[in-house]
RNA sequence: GCUGGUGUGGCUCAAUGGUAGAGCAGCUCAUUCGUAAUGAGCAGGUUGUCAGUUCGAUUCUGACCACCAGCUCCA
């Protein structure tokens, strides 16, 4: 016998070899019916596990990660099992639990269109009804590369072969008629998947390498009840309303043109009215911190690249200008600012008492990128970056550091991002020597220092390999967009390389010459994609200090449009942003819904208003806020526009 | 770049191998002292582009372009 110490602290005696699943079974047809893993010891097992020793057990159900990932992964089993039954053919590659779903990977002939899912799905339904009970069992992974041969899984063969040699057993699961190769955890029974949805079919690369041949994957979800599904499928239509991409169009902040071509979009007035607002807020900001501004420019030769390592790891990503056979002097469009700033650092010889410099821009970039990866305002071949580089001694290393933090930190929270988003530690790959400049001491020791920076200042990172910039490890700040989605905002980079390639040095304290440490950083990210994310946070309501369009006043009347237009002009002279569409001022110019229910305020003005010198003000979300003075909205207004560093 | 999808007036959508309609938005006039309306009228599309098939293409075929989702990439 075993004792088993269940949540709580609860003691139960079983025989030895005891599964989990048994386990639960005793506990009560509740616990047992919502059972999809268990943890012993604390780590997550299947639940046909036999409990062997005293332990402690939980049985985790869909509530928890573990138990939502065993449920989805066993729609996965039922996804591919339902391929399989309808295409035998197909080859099967990997189908793991993801968040908020599961995808299956296949190889096969028939492209999966919208009906064929529709098809796979009444299918998988079958399965799920036949309740088909899913066992386990292990074999010898020659005898399970022997398998895999005989059914023609090329790919699941592959996998097996990668563990043959290292003694390891193969573990499999099979349900019905379909036996996949996997390490599980898995719920007891298909019949257990009650709610389900193929949400989308896609390519995707076998092993994620865009060498290797590309595969389909059918993406899904599943939950334990059906109306938990609804909703949370509800949700995701109502999040893609907030998708800057088409809000950012309707509202008419930007738009794209089918002439003038991909990655290119053309700001509107007040898409442009907002990055201009963006903008004076960053580089004033900046300015106050001790960053100098400069201009470089937009273009250079070929030369400046070739010394930085641009070219070699980047030509193709460069717009170039010229020709390369005819032409003495190629020049390329900048697709970064850091050796303009550098040539501004070699101006003239530099003292440690110089240090730091720190150089700012709001830099225009010009990036080729491949056809496929453009999107929205969020990869563009043109966008402009709030860009910076501050050269520094080694020992001001993390001062500086704190410094860029603090300023990114700054930013996002007066923008009300900063609860959105994670850090992440892109670190280099020392298996992929190609992709990096310099050895791996000097790698050690910047992302060594890094290391010691983010301990200090108590920053919670996701550590990623092989994100790293070619030339230093990162710091990026990432969000997600509506889609889930997680893209870089903001980037802050160590760089002990740059400095030696391009000759910069200072003279230190002892009268020798040293190479500075550089600090590449943002402050305010990419400003299209500040502004995407934005759109997507406010849903397009821009918090009052940034928003286009402040105030708009009308009259009630036609006959009221002098004091309409005075109203407005003297909420101008305040600094207020109001619109002077005279359009407006006509009873019956309709704003379009959209747009209506993003201007913070509509004043109204009519006699009583006239007569009382007070303004009837109408505020964004919530109607009718009643009649004020014009003395005490100003003053409500001021004040909301100074929310913004309010935290 | 790859896989799949989409492309009809500003927006949402309809229709057809015989050169296109609706609602909303827009414009004009009239009306209007209360929260973006009412009435009347008008205008707006070489159906993404270019080729091919056809007596005839927006509809069928091909190429290209753009947009979307995903993969890969992202200095």
């Amino acid at each position: 016998m075993i004792k088993v110490t269940l949540k709580g602290g609860q003691v139960r005696e079983y025989e030895r070899g005891v599964t989990a699943m048994d386990v639960a079974k005793s506990l009560g047809a509740g616990i047992y019916k919502a059972a999809c893993a268990c943890s012993i010891d604390g780590a997550a097992a299947d639940l046909r596990t036999p409990l062997e020793s005293d332990c402690e057990l939980e049985i985790l159900t869909f509530d928890s990660d573990e138990g939502k990932h065993a449920f989805r992964h066993t729609a996965s089993h039922i996804l591919a099992h339902a391929v399989k039954r309808l295409f035998p053919k197909a080859k099967l590659a990997i189908g793991p639990a993801i968040d908020n779903g599961f995808y299956y990977d296949f190889d096969t002939e028939t492209a999966f269109t919208p009906e064929i899912l529709e098809q796979i799905e009444g299918e998988m339904k079958k399965i799920v009804k036949e309740s088909l009970p899913i066992e386990c069992f292990e074999t010898e992974s020659e005898e399970a590369l022997a398998w895999a041969e005989s059914s023609g899984e090329a790919y699941k063969a592959e996998l097996i072969r990668e563990h043959s040699g290292k003694g390891e057993k193969i573990s499999f699961f099979k349900q019905g008629e379909f036996t996949e190769l996997c390490a599980g955890p898995h719920v007891p029974d298909t019949g257990r998947i009650k709610a389900f949805k193929l949400t989308s079919c896609t390519g995707a690369y076998w092993r994620g390498d865009s060498n290797n041949k590309m595969l389909q994957r059918i993406y899904g979800t599943a939950f334990t009840k059906r109306d938990e599904m609804e909703a949370y499928l509800a949700a995701v239509e109502e999040a893609k309303k907030r998708d800057h991409n088409k809000l950012g169009r309707e509202l008419e902040l930007f738009m794209t043109s089918d002439i003038i071509g991909q990655g290119l979009p053309i700001m509107l007035p007040k898409g442009a009215r907002v990055l201009q607002l963006l903008q004076r807020f960053v580089e004033d900001e900046e300015q106050k911190r001790g960053w100098q501004m400069t201009k470089t420019p937009y273009m250079a030769k070929s030369d400046l690249y070739k010394l930085s390592g641009h070219w070699d790891h980047y030509k193709d990503g460069m717009f170039l200008i010229g020709d390369e056979e005819s032409d003495k002097d190629i020049y390329a469009l900048r697709p970064m600012t850091c050796p303009f700033q550098y040539q501004a650092y070699l101006n003239r010889g530099r003292s440690y008492r110089d240090l730091p410099i720190r150089y700012s821009e709001t830099s225009t970039l010009f990036r080729n990128e491949a056809s496929g990866e453009m999107h929205g305002l969020i990869r563009l071949r043109q966008f402009t970056i709030s860009e910076g580089h501050s050269i520094c001694t080694p020992e001001q290393l993390e001062e500086e550091f704190k410094k860029c933090l603090e300023l990114a930190i700054f930013m996002l929270k007066t923008l009300g991002l900063y609860d959105d988003v994670a850090y992440r530690f892109s670190q280099w790959d020392p298996d992929d020597r190609e992709k990096y400049i310099g050895t791996a001491e000097q790698w050690d020791e910047a992302q060594g220092a890094m290391l010691k920076i983010l301990d200090h200042l108590e920053i919670k990172y996701k550590t990623e390999i092989g994100e790293a910039a070619f030339y230093g490890p990162k710091l990026d700040i990432q969000i997600r967009n509506v889609y889930g989605k997680e893209d870089t905002l903001i980037t802050i980079q160590v760089d002990q390389m740059l400095a030696e390639k391009f000759g910069m040095e200072y003279v230190d304290a002892d009268g020798s010459k040293k190479n500075p440490y550089i600090i590449h950083r943002t402050s305010i990210g990419c400003y299209e994609r500040t502004l995407a994310l934005l759109i997507e946070r406010y849903a397009g309501a821009f918090p009052l200090w940034i928003a286009p369009e402040q105030i708009r006043v009308l009259p009630i009347s036609e006959r009221h449009h002098e004091y309409a237009r005075a109203a407005a002009q003297r909420l101008e002279l305040l600094g207020f942003r109001v619109t002077s569409d005279e359009r407006s001022e006509k009873i019956g110019y309709k704003i379009r819904e959209a747009q209506l229910e993003k201007i913070p305020y509509m004043l109204l003005v009519g006699d009583k208003e006239t007569e009382s010198g007070t303004l009837s003000v109408r505020r964004r979300g919530e109607g009718d806020i009643g009649a004020m003075s014009e003395d005490a909205f100003v003053s409500m207004a001021l004040k909301e526009a100074a929310e913004k560093v309010r935290f």
